[in-house]
DNA sequence: CATTTCTCAAATGTAAGACAATTACCTCGC
DNA sequence: GCGAGGTAATTGTCTTACATTTGAGAAATG
């Protein structure tokens, strides 16, 4: 399993991408017991501290667990979509606050991705996700709304339509394209009228869904793509004017 | 900054979560230097190895890069595209290796995302993209290639697809579903008619992104997608027979 | 005999100190 | 002025030790 080719980086980070190695190629399978400590510091020919740096970047991963104990130690972890959910969020959420990717550009590829998962969320919904969306567009209504609560609650809007389609390697492939945008979303200053315009088209859309009617949920997405685009422009107009 | 809630876990993901934290809400800059290992130790009244743990983790995550020597030290790390797609695929990879994920599910949350693409890389992609595109497709052509390269040249065509609608976020986004399936359709054992069919189906999508018409491609894709799930079909029908 | 409690061993979690390796910076000699 | 070498700072690694948790078996007790 375990062999330590010459290659570059920390030993830490070696041992580590071994490891990663032996799960990823199913030497190792879901919920076995990895070697202690002791024993994969023999192993590899290095520090206990070493193999623990190594097991910590894994389990920042989330691809072991760890538990204390007489046989405790370090398990192979399932991948839970959960877990992925979180850390897609958070990477996406980075990769957009660190790298000036325009709102435009984060905004089309948010809702290219969502219209990819309209058509099936209208063939799906459950009545679930219908409340859910009802709920959030009410809730949208709601004129003592903070803006972080509105986009909180648009984000669950959108967070339903996607699980709609009953696919979770789509709604785990969303998650990061929603949330990310959360941040980015914050910075617009909705008007009051603002509001009333996105909680119509969000009307529309749920609307569509609920009638199963795809193609109308896609022209609803697109509608609100233009509607948010629009908003941001009058934003970064009133802002570079300001300046 | 850098105060340790009183949460759950170890020290050192406590620790982590902390830095982490700071990262996020811009108390740490990008390519802001943080405190050494002995004084994020002082400060956090832990040992030196626990700092390390913690500072691994982040590592592990490309949240920060660390430096030797005289004036080096932990930096925070500019999330390079590169580096979450890296994530991405090995997230997603394991995603559908470690949760029974079906075949159809893994194909249509694929296509699907993959149609979202499409009409934006017959508008925009390049001469670049397109003759990746042909490439490929002369490569998947050729009889003596392995089932593996065939996947891989697969891959990259369905890449250089995704590329070429010019948002680096969608393409962030799909590395992970295209890359993962690539186990999945791997074990397809591919037959000389099989190919023929795939290629043409091909070479139908790049005539389609060649002439910037979307609805073409996306119907080259829709059609794809049928082939591929007709060919899984057949290859769990025969297993299945055969046991 | 059953049940509770105790103790022990194994494993991870944490700490402290030391040394090696690397690198920026400063000083000294020319 | 400039290059060579030394020096300090910092991470990388090792060693040792102790604390904490937890399961299992032994022992005591009803």
């Amino acid at each position: 399993m375990k062999i330590d080719p010459k290659s570059s980086g920390d030993l830490s980070a070696q041992i580590a991408t071994a490891i990663k190695d032996a799960i990823v190629s199913g030497v190792l399978n879901i919920d076995e017991r990895l070697p202690s400590e002791a024993e994969l510091a023999d192993h590899f020919q290095v520090s206990r501290p070493t193999v623990r740096e190594a097991l910590k970047r894994l389990a920042a991963q989330a691809l072991i667990r760890t538990q204390r104990g007489a046989s405790g130690g370090a398990f192979v972890n399932r991948l839970s979509f959960e877990d992925a959910y979180a850390q897609q969020i958070t990477t996406s959420t980075l990769l957009l606050s660190m790298n000036e990717v325009s709102f435009e550009t984060a905004c089309e590829a948010r809702y290219a991705l969502e219209r990819a998962c309209a058509p099936l969320s209208a063939d799906r919904r459950t009545a679930d996700h219908l409340a859910t969306m009802r709920a959030e567009i009410f809730r949208q209504s709601q004129p003592g709304l903070t803006d972080e609560a509105f986009c909180a609650s648009d984000v669950a809007f959108h967070r339903a339509l996607v699980d709609g389609a009953a696919n979770p390697v789509l709604s785990y492939q969303l998650a990061g394209a929603v949330e990310a945008m959360q941040p980015l979303m914050n910075i617009i200053t909705f008007t009051a009228r603002d509001r009333a315009q996105i909680v119509d088209l969000h009307s529309e859309i749920a609307d569509a869904i609920e009638n199963c009617d795809g193609a109308a949920a896609i022209t609803g997405l697109t509608d609100l793509e233009n509607e948010t685009l629009r908003l941001a422009q009058n934003v970064f107009a009133a802002r570079s004017a300001k300046s």
